[in-house]
DNA sequence: ACCGCCGCTTTGTGATCACATCAGGACATG
DNA sequence: CATGTCCTGATGTGATCACAAAGCGGCGGT
């Protein structure tokens, strides 16, 4: 039975962490869903000890919430919580553009473009995951450019609290366009345009969370 | 034995997070410190479990660093992550006391300047514990001001981040002066003078870290 | 005297179990 | 028919155990 007790890639609970969360973040879990203990254990064939500490890392992480009683599920935002979600966004995106701004070279603008074409193709097949999860990588590999390790591990927080919430946002207005704003960003990298970078940046944040206290 | 499952407070592994949390920002650990699994169990008379997931918790949110052996040990911080965390601070901090300001009555102000009295005197004392405590008091007791929970729960995150560098950094710099900027804190909120705060704030939150760069 | 190897101890990991609590439904009662 | 109560299954919590790996120190060889 014990498999192997730290594989690097391995560690049980490292595996559950990082399935759950992307799942999480990328919006495959509707609002409210629940998650129990023994359910996730058998569904991965291991015992409940990984599942606790995996949960228990994600609800730290604020992409779960749990009850009083330990039950856990994913999140229902209020929409105040959610428009401060969306104003840390607006507040920290820009400034990672903008440090990664120096280090953009053509080939990762080539690299946006193609996933911004992805990112296209998703909304054409109203695919709500595959649109969040290609949107998601244009920003990360982005920021990934601005060598700000921490503040990017903060967005992608603020990016996993708001998975369920965009999942039900993008299923609920089946949009037929990509993005507006992507193509703003690729044209102030292309120019060097700090400011209007800045801009583009905060206003593709702000765009579909606003939607949503509307 | 079996204690009690869900006391509200108790909850053995809370107890602990909330314990080991408070210990590592307000700097009682040196950068550095290992504990392990079975050492803290004994400490506080439980099993390994809930201390894993307390354990496993500050790990996630990154006030404790955990070896690829698993070991855990409270972080040692590159010069380039400081002024990172710094910059983070720089980037929130000024924006939350922003959003305290149209809310901070008189009351608040007063209660300010008790805990910056408070902070006087650790550093008479030389107290760095108290120091950093009384310091991290007086930031938060303003921000809860600005209703934006997630926003104080992130400048948290990154105060935990700092917690064992600061205590390495205020016991080797034995400072003996109050941090100047808290009264031009006081001074912009007093005369709801909203960019003199935004610039107060930053300054006071660059200006320790900085003195670890140079 | 220094270096490498081997064995012991420490430590983290995951499984399993006993227990308290909670949610939901059936049933009885007004 | 509505409402309160009780019971049962489901669920989280913490303890304990077996195991593998890592750290550490001593011993022997050169």
């Amino acid at each position: 039975m014990q498999s192997r007790p730290s594989d690097s890639v391995s560690a049980v609970h490292d595996r559950l962490y990082r399935t759950l969360r992307s799942q999480v973040m990328h919006g495959e879990l509707d609002p409210g869903a629940a998650l129990t203990l023994r359910g996730i254990a058998k569904r991965f064939g291991v015992s409940m000890t990984p599942v606790r500490e995996a949960l228990r890392r994600l609800v730290a992480e604020g992409a779960l919430s749990m009850s009083a009683s330990g039950r856990v599920t994913t999140p229902e935002l209020s929409n105040e919580r959610i428009e401060e979600l969306a104003a840390i966004r607006a507040l920290l995106e820009p400034e990672l553009a903008s440090r990664a701004l120096p280090r953009a070279h053509f080939a990762l603008i080539e690299r946006l473009q193609t996933i911004n074409t992805a990112n296209a193709e998703a909304v054409a097949k109203q695919d709500a995951v595959a649109y969040i999860r290609t949107n998601l990588e244009f920003h990360r590999t982005l920021y990934l450019r601005a060598q700000a390790p921490a503040m990017l591990a903060i967005a992608e927080t603020v990016w996993l609290q708001l998975g369920p919430t965009m999942r039900a946002l993008y299923t609920r207005l089946r949009r037929n366009e990509p993005p507006p704003h992507h193509r703003m960003i690729l044209a102030a990298l292309k120019a060097g345009d700090e400011p209007g970078l800045r801009l583009a940046v905060r206003a593709d944040v702000t765009q579909g969370l606003r939607h949503l206290a509307g």
